[in-house]
DNA sequence: CCGAATCCCTGGTGATACTG
DNA sequence: CAGTATCACCAGGGATTCGG
């Protein structure tokens, strides 16, 4: 366990981090706000880089968290889609916060980087 | 580069999420938010686990980021008080949002625990 | 007391190939 | 199309030691 218990941690925004933990997770969620339901494959396209295994791997970690739900249409070929469930919704206002946050700050280092002169 | 750029991210709260990547980096800004100070020592006493090592880099790269400021007392012997600035206060909401997603969170998972019949 | 310098090690991620 | 199965990798952390 080294340091995974979060049980009486005092501060409970690290099991958030926890439960979100993934280089991908949060830009699944992003692409998942704005959509009602996206197949696996529209996911990969929409995610540049992501690999199959990976993308796999972070949607069945954030369906186990009830996060997101994942709907099997039994047909041929097969279709998949990953949708956000009504708990899910609840994270939105965060990544929107965190979406308002880092656009500032990139704009706070551009701005840094066009007068290097005054410090 | 690889994964890296978040240039022309679509979803900039993944550079928030980059700026903020680091095990300990929200519990230290936890911590910070509830004093108006503290010293390294103080910050490792209240982060149980972490490292000097680690917790040295982590505060850089925060006070890189301008989000915390780090003040030496030219003193023997030394003493180094850490602070968020202005800065650094812009990401308090985003923190107790993530405080109480996280909260709610545990106790769901609790009662699913403590209901495992019904599904 | 605060932190730099070394060494080491793990787990999350990436690459590739294969299947129903 | 939507995955599983293997293997390999390396950056972020962890343990320890030394220094001002």
């Amino acid at each position: 366990m080294s340091s995974g218990h979060v049980g009486n941690e005092p501060c409970s925004a690290v099991s958030t981090l926890q439960v979100l933990s993934g280089k991908w997770k949060w830009l699944i969620l992003y692409h998942l706000f704005q959509h009602p339901s996206l197949r696996f494959s529209e996911l990969m396209r929409k995610i540049p880089g992501i690999t199959q295994r990976v993308l796999t791997k972070q949607l069945r970690e954030l369906e186990e968290e009830g996060i997101v739900e994942r709907t099997v249409y039994p047909e041929v070929p097969p279709r998949v889609e990953y949708a956000i469930t009504a708990y899910g919704q609840s994270l939105r206002p965060i990544l929107d916060m965190m979406h308002a946050w880092g656009l500032e700050h990139l704009r706070r280092k551009t701005e840094r980087a066009t007068h290097p002169s005054e410090r």
